[in-house]
DNA sequence: GGCCAGGACCTTA
DNA sequence: TAAGGTCATGGC
């Protein structure tokens, strides 16, 4: 952990947001703090003081790889200001602007949202670092001697098996993980491919997973695949589009940007609820 | 002890 | 196409 990294001109990046913001499950407050968790196999460190970021655990000849992991090249203000004729939107972005999309691990995304199905956050990250612990290897073990692991490859889920899911408290969602992970061994399912999808022909190829629905190909869109437009459609979004809008799932109204907006106002009307505001994860 | 959680699937009408 | 029940698990 010595190598590190200075993200040059961060804006828009709040790490608390980045990683509270219900994208990804596999990032901690350290209690010094800074956000820590394992992406892309490695494990990294994220410092902000002041104005300035620093990526520990990262090289300077992994820069462009960082950069892109955290999004960089986006210009986040613009995005924001363009959010300008939706009242409801403003506010929420005014509240959630350090948060940026991360561009995931593609396999990762998948199978965590479809672990996330009828299931709250913290037992989301819970099940899920299990499934790292178990069926990962170890990559890093910190000062206080807890060890880090990646996540599973395909290959290693289908060799655990349906009922090694199951042995890890996914319930109902064992198979549909197990479903996944084969059809992407398999080639049934090539994530590459997706890339050079428009949305909707993503989703629908996404879809073809079962436990895959709607909800949970959207995200994997959205975090995995830099799909920007995909606006995932859960219980919280539900109830903003019936509060604030009169829209009911038509995500065109937020534009080629949906998905982003689509955090901001999760990330808002959680917080605005209380939920972000529990004890673990104090903003 | 019922309700809810970043839902999806299956059956019924 | 729409509505309702069911699926595991754990926190509250």
């Amino acid at each position: 952990m010595t190598e590190a990294i200075e993200l040059l001109s961060p804006e828009n990046f709040e790490p608390n947001m980045i990683f509270d913001c219900g994208q990804c499950f596999r990032f901690d407050k350290t209690p010094s703090g800074t956000y820590a968790g394992v992406a892309k196999g490695k494990y990294i460190e994220v410092e902000k003081t002041g104005e300035r970021v620093i990526i520990h655990g990262v090289s300077e000849s992994e820069r462009e790889r960082w950069e892109d992991f955290f999004d960089m090249s986006l210009d986040y203000s613009a995005i924001g200001e363009s959010f300008a004729y939706d009242k409801t939107l403003s506010e929420a972005y005014k509240y959630s602007h350090g948060i940026r999309i991360l561009h995931q691990d593609e396999f990762e995304t998948l199978i965590s949202f479809i672990i996330s199905q009828n299931n709250n956050i913290p037992r989301i990250k819970g099940i899920i670092a299990n499934l790292c612990k178990k069926y990962g290897k170890p990559v890093f073990t910190d000062a206080s001697g807890n060890t880090h692991y990646s996540f599973p490859t395909p290959q290693s889920i289908v060799d655990a098996g349906e009922q090694g899911m199951r042995e890890l408290k996914m319930g109902f969602r064992a198979g549909y993980v197990f479903d996944a992970a084969s059809k992407v061994l398999d080639k049934t399912i090539d994530l590459e491919s997706v890339y050079s999808m428009q949305t909707q022909e993503a989703l629908k190829y996404l879809m073809q997973i079962k436990g895959v629905g709607l909800k949970v190909a959207s995200c994997t869109a959205l975090f995995g695949f830099r799909k920007y437009d995909a606006f995932p459609i859960d219980v919280w979004v539900k109830r903003i589009l019936e509060k604030y809008y009169d829209v009911k799932g038509d995500a065109s109204y937020f534009g080629q940007y949906a998905g982003i907006a689509q955090q901001y106002l999760f990330f808002y009307e959680r917080c605005m609820s209380g939920v972000f505001l529990s004890k673990q994860n104090e903003i």
